[in-house]
RNA sequence: GGCGGCAUAGCCAAGUGGUAAGGCAAGGGUCUGCAAAAUCCUCAUCCCCAGUUCGAAUCUGGGUGCCGCCUCCA
């Protein structure tokens, strides 16, 4: 069976043929660096780290880059009402997105370009769009002729004549009158000219900074190319991204690339879908958003929960963030964790000796669930199995002390089950056993007589006022049928 | 106005022609002083209408509702 995916560009799903058979390259429209970055950003790059990670379990090297937009009029806002400077500014939120993605255990990717690092490329990129007819400069700009480049519209599915500029109601009422320069309405800033107080690079057109849509044109052609600077990077397999961004923003990078390469830019498109609050887009503008780093530290919220929560889903859809999926991505996570630190927990006891395969049927299961255009939900149904089993077993284990199943098959559940965990980046350490509470044992065994004894004349509302206490302190009473307790720290 | 997408139980979510995965939650039985654990059982004909078909949640046509994009966006 092969893997097959979505693409936005043919809007079907297809068979994934990567140009070169071992090396699949891609590419991950990123953030704009000018504030910590929310539950938004955290789904899309939860969604595109698994997909990475899949690619990887699946015999790809996939090389991974993914950008930083560090010139911007939101960081330059920022810059002013701080004091500060947009390098200060970009480089501050870079590092709180490194922070938060270690934590959501994204992996790091093989590049991070930036635009401010690639103005020469752009610069190039620009010059040879000009020189091609595809670019005019006026007064310091310089803007792309969309009506120069015959494909344009092909990726949205947008006719140009059709396009209803404005529609969205963002344009300002100025900003044409702003801008008569241009021969287009549609046309689109590829150069922008300095305005006093602003950082600005030296062009031939004069001292200004790059539009939005080149650096990304400008990074793939330039973080795609091998080590003798041959160019891979005219045509990449994956360009993904926020399905918020297929216009204008890659519909534009297209453009760009493609008029100058005759190339396609990349083989295949795929958009994540937005995380919605009560049914409306979760964004800045509209003030309906939760950082990571409020989930994290002011909630609680454990990372795996998040990474579950979006792998829930299927990644191209829509998902609404409420307190109730909140909560059952919670719950889920305790059953995924319990099956994940079995091994750790009752592996010494039941006397693991050799390592055992993962269970070939259950991952043919799992590839045939992800081969399927990246299907998580049901990827996930095939975790949840094991785990429950697992999680049984343990309890049988802890309740009754012994269990029925033959340690070689926990064993390569439990192995199944942490390789599949990790390709989903699903990870459960044990705790640290030195941050154990403060009864001793000889207390808890003190305390755990004393009820015995309230047992025995039926003092029950003692007896049950002693186990609620351990339990509040984290110690869990289990009573066997004759009187015996057994008890574990949770 | 244009383009795209979605509609499956209380909630989330798979399934894309052969008789409804999985998760969360809920209810009940056994066991237990009560719990815990285990175990058993219950819990949807898939937005509406009309077609195609031996057979449709799945295909076709027509509705209805919701969402995203149309130069801030993951």
């Amino acid at each position: 069976m092969p893997l097959t995916l979505y693409n936005t560009l043919t809007r079907r799903k297809e068979v994934f043929d990567p140009i070169d058979p071992h090396q699949v390259q891609m590419y991950y429209c990123g953030v704009t660096v000018y504030d910590y970055c929310h539950l938004g950003h955290a789904r899309a790059c939860i969604v595109w780290d698994t997909v990475r990670r899949y690619l990887k379990w699946r015999g790809y090297n996939v090389r991974y880059v993914q950008n930083f937009t560090d010139i911007d009029d939101k960081i330059l806002n920022r810059a002013r009402q701080e004091g500060t400077s947009m390098e200060a500014v970009a480089e501050f939120y870079i590092q709180a997105y490194f922070e938060d993605m270690a934590r959501l255990n994204v992996m790091e990717a093989d590049e991070y370009p930036r635009a401010t690092h690639t103005i020469d490329g752009i610069k190039r990129l620009i010059h040879e769009l000009e020189q091609n007819g595809n670019a005019y400069p006026t007064a310091g700009d310089v803007y792309y002729s969309v009506r120069s480049f015959p494909g344009y519209g092909k990726l949205s599915g947008q006719k140009l004549d059709e396009m209803q500029t404005g529609a969205s109601g963002r344009v300002e009422a100025t900003h044409e009158a702003n801008q008569p320069q241009k021969r287009d309405p549609a046309d689109f800033a590829l150069w922008k000219s300095a305005k006093p107080d602003e950082p600005a690079w030296e062009s031939p057109w004069g001292a200004g900074r790059p539009g939005w849509h080149i650096e990304c044109s400008a990074m793939v052609r330039e973080c795609f190319a091998d080590a003798s600077g041959k160019r891979l990077g005219d045509t990449i397999d994956i360009h993904a991204g926020g399905n918020d961004l297929i216009f204008p923003h890659h519909e534009n990078e297209i453009a760009q690339s493609e008029a100058v390469t005759g190339k396609p830019l990349s083989r295949y498109w795929m958009h994540n879908g937005m995380v919605n609050v009560g049914g409306e887009k979760m964004s800045k503008s509209l003030g309906n958003f939760t950082t990571i780093r409020d989930l994290l530290d002011r909630k609680g919220i454990d990372p795996m929960v998040i990474r579950l929560f979006v792998l829930g889903a299927s990644y191209r859809k829509p998902i609404d963030f409420t307190d109730e999926a909140l909560t059952a991505a919670q719950n889920g996570w305790n059953t995924l964790k319990e099956g994940l630190l079995f091994g750790y927990e009752y592996g010494d006891r039941l006397e693991w000796h050799d390592r055992e395969d993962a269970q070939t049927s259950i991952l043919e299961q799992f590839q045939t669930a992800m081969d399927d255009d990246f299907n998580t939900s049901s990827g996930l149904a095939v975790l949840f199995e094991i785990a429950k089993a697992l999680q049984r077993e343990g309890n049988l284990l802890v309740h009754q002390g012994k269990t029925d199943a033959p340690p070689d098959t926990l064993k390569q559940q439990w192995q199944t089950l942490i390789e599949l965990a990790q390709v989903l980046g699903l990870e459960a350490k044990p705790e640290d056993p030195t941050s154990t509470n403060g009864l001793s044992d000889a207390a808890i065994e003190t305390e755990i007589q004393r009820r015995r004894d309230a047992k025995i004349v039926k003092n029950f509302a003692e007896a049950d006022r002693i186990r609620n206490e351990l339990q509040a302190q984290g110690i869990t009473l289990i009573d066997k049928p004759g009187g015996e307790t057994l008890w574990h720290r949770s």
